[in-house]
This record gives structure tokens, sequence and C-alpha cells, in this order.
DNA sequence: TGTTAACTTAATGTTCCCTTAAGATTACGC
DNA sequence: GCGTAATCTTAAGGGAACATTAAGTTAACA
């Protein structure tokens, strides 16, 4: 998750900086206005941190003229500019937050964590060039659609999120197909059969492993 | 747009419901957690006012057991605990905003408009050549209109709405028909199968696809 | 209150997927 | 290397889920 921060206070630009590196995101700094419009033109951010009272553009004026092109990255004012009408000319202005100086830094970290919540949200499995988008519900294998069907595709999630543990034949059977008791047609290996043709899998490049007298695996190469 | 107040203080609900009518919301309440849990079961709501000190169920623990199955639905903390500590609890229980009382009502109302900016944004939904126009509430294919009956229409825009995600055939139930436990007597079908003949969508044009043993999915192509 | 449109249920048709089983192949112990 | 057991592969039957149509029920409106 890459912040850009916007704000001329060289002082609370390293607190913010290092605080927020300590706490996974990848920063970026701009210490006046128009340094940060020419950023946000060129790049793509996640989040940004802005000042009120900024050298060449201020931060409202800054806002506006990013939320003309682009809507959807969420902005959060941090400034001492304290009233209401501030307040609400900040948020009018296209803001999704407004954080009044002086601030907590852990009230800040999170308020920022509640516009990556959705982010995380959407689970993209993968497992080396297959990915599953659940919410799509569908597969891909080098970017391409593959079709699978109900069952198919719940063997595929279930072994991909349990990558790299072994699951054994009695443990799909009660997970992913609600049996409980011992028994055993070979359905499985039916099912593994058509994703693996499905999926192209070559020996060689065994994402899915047999794990003889056992299970099945499922790795990263 | 129907925003639920849960608050005990019959003076701040009376204000909150009063200010936000006249900003042309829908307005629904309820005076303690429990009455809320019971109305976000069973009814969609698209923000959510949460008082922290609340008789039966807490706020704090009512956000939390909303959040289990809705990870969407705006929530925001409306309260007078105001230490950092308790804001963070807030946020971190799932909220998206939390404002501490004594509260502006224009700042109030500014920060729950931020949540309906994109909402606003897709008032013309789109789904390949179908335009739906809620404001008229009229359905468009290739510029032609094409007249739906009411549920119908709904059933379409909830689709259309959740574009690119699957909708299960309970999702459908619960938010279309408002019916919240396993029952399915093929009104869905029927439905998906008027929309199609009206749209005159053929199924190797999948604008709406049917996912098997799960529900449909509307895309653009 | 009668008529009509919309919604729901029920019945039937159709498609596609899951399961089974049986033969082929591979892995492993001796 | 040989035999055995596990796994892979294939294809067909049966069944579940969906599509479609029609009939029954409710609700709306004149």
């Amino acid at each position: 998750m890459h912040i850009l921060i916007v704000e001329d206070e060289l002082g609370i630009v390293q607190f913010l900086q290092q605080g927020l590196q300590e706490e996974g995101y990848l920063v970026t700094t701009a210490n006046d206005g128009s340094k940060g419009f020419e950023l946000v033109q060129n790049h793509q951010y996640d989040l940004i941190l802005l000042d009120w009272m900024l050298p060449k553009i201020n931060g409202l004026d800054l806002c506006k003229a990013i939320r003309i092109k682009d809507q959807h990255t969420p902005i959060i004012f941090l400034t001492a500019k304290d009233t209401v009408q501030e307040t609400v000319a900040g948020l009018k202005a296209g803001a999704n937050d407004y954080i009044k100086k002086p601030f907590s830094f852990e009230e800040l970290v999170e308020r920022i964590k509640v516009h990556f919540r959705h982010k995380k949200e959407d689970k993209e499995l993968t497992l080396g060039t297959i990915k599953i988008d659940l919410s799509k519900h569908i597969v891909l294998k080098n970017e391409e659609e593959v079709t699978l069907t109900q069952r198919e595709f719940e063997l595929l999630t279930y072994l991909i999120q349990n990558k790299g543990k072994v699951c054994t034949r009695n443990q799909i059977l009660k997970d992913v197909w609600d049996i409980n008791f011992e028994y055993d047609t070979g359905v499985i290996d039916v099912f593994m059969n058509a994703i693996r043709k499905k999926l192209n899998l070559k020996i060689e490049e065994d994402y899915i492993k047999t794990i003889r007298g056992i299970g099945y695996i499922a790795n990263d190469l």
C-alpha cells in the first residue's frame, strides 16, 4: 500500500513517514502543493494525506484538482484548520476524512486502515500462474479464463487455500464433499484429473502434487 | 438513501431524524442495541449511525455483530466516548468514521455524504448496451425503452449494481425479496427468464451468467 | 366490486454435472 | 523386474439444477 504525504513541515513529515513505514506502508512525500500535484498526475497512490496550508498550491485546491481526474483514491486531510466550516469545506472538496492537528498517530493509522479494509477483502487466491477471483467466481491461468464446474472450483479453491499443506483424502472428502465417514469411490481422482486437464498442468509444472497414500498438496514453485 | 439511527437519547434521535429527513434521507430509528440488530438483520440500509452506550447491546458489540454479516454498509459512530483508545476501538470494530459528541450537524451531514458520493455517481447504471435510469425508473436496451415490472426492475438493478460480483440465490432473495430464510420456489428463475426475454439476452451473449449451484452474475463483456 | 396486471407457485422440459465403475497406467516394495 | 496397490483416465447413467411455460393467487385500480 502506497501512501503519499503532502506536507511542508519537515518534522511532521519525518514523524509520519517513519511511523507509517513501520506500519508497513510504502511512503512518498511532497513538501509543497505543486510537487504533490505533479506526483499525483504521474503516479498511482492508494491513499493521500494532505495538509491544508501548503506553499504554491494549498491543500484545498489540490484536493479539488485531484478529484477532477481521480474520484477514488482516498484523501485524508491532516491540518491545523479546525473549525467546522473548514472541515466541511475539506470534505466538500472531495476528501474522505478530516483529521485535526494535533492528532493521535494511533488514530490516524486506524483511520487509514478503514480505507484499506476493502482492498484486502477481495481475496485473490493464487497458485503460480493460476488466479482465483472468488467474488467473480472465475479462475484464470496466465490471465486466460478457465471454466470449471462448481465442484472443480471448490476443490481447487480448497487446495489453494491450504497451499503448502498436505490435504489428505479424508480431509478433502470432509471439507469439499461434506462426507464424514470413510468412503472413497475415486471421486477425488476424477476431479483432480479434470482440474489438471483444464488448467493444462503438466507433470513438470506440478503445482498440485500427488502424495501417494495420503492425498494432495498445492505449491507455488 | 436509507439511514438507520441506533441511539437511546430521545432528544438526539428526534434532532437527527428531523435534520436528516430535511436533507432528503429516509430515516429509521432504533432505541436500543438489540432492536438495532434485529433491524439490520432483516433490512438493508445505506448507512448506520451508532451510539456507543446503548441499552441491551452496546454500540461496539453491535458494530462487530453487524460486520460479521455485512462488511459494506458504512457505520458511523456518534458518541460521547471521546478518548483516542475508544476511537481506535470503534474503528477497529469495523466503523468507517467516528464522530465525538458534541458534534456539528453540518459536519455530520458532510461526513455522511462522503459515503454516498460513489453511490450517486453510478446513478446511471449500465451493463453492455443496457442502461438503467433510476430517477426516471426506466430501462433502455440499445437506446430503446424496455418496460419491466417492478420486481424485474429491482432484480436487474440489483444485478447491475453488483456487476462483476457473484450474487447467490440467497443474497438475491434477501436483498430483492426480503426473504431471510432458506426458501426457494423458483421465483428467481422465473424472473431471470422474464428479464432475459424482455431484454432479448441470449445465453451465449451472457451479460447475465448463470452460475450453477450458486446464483447469477452480471458482467460487461 | 370487477377487471387486469403482476407476482408466485407448480409442472414439465432440458441441460449439464456429479458420480460410479472399469480398464490403463504409474509408483513402490520385495 | 515383477506384482500389487494406488492413482489416473475415460465414458456413460442418473440426477440435480436451471429454463420455460402455464395456472393460480394476490394486489391495484377504476
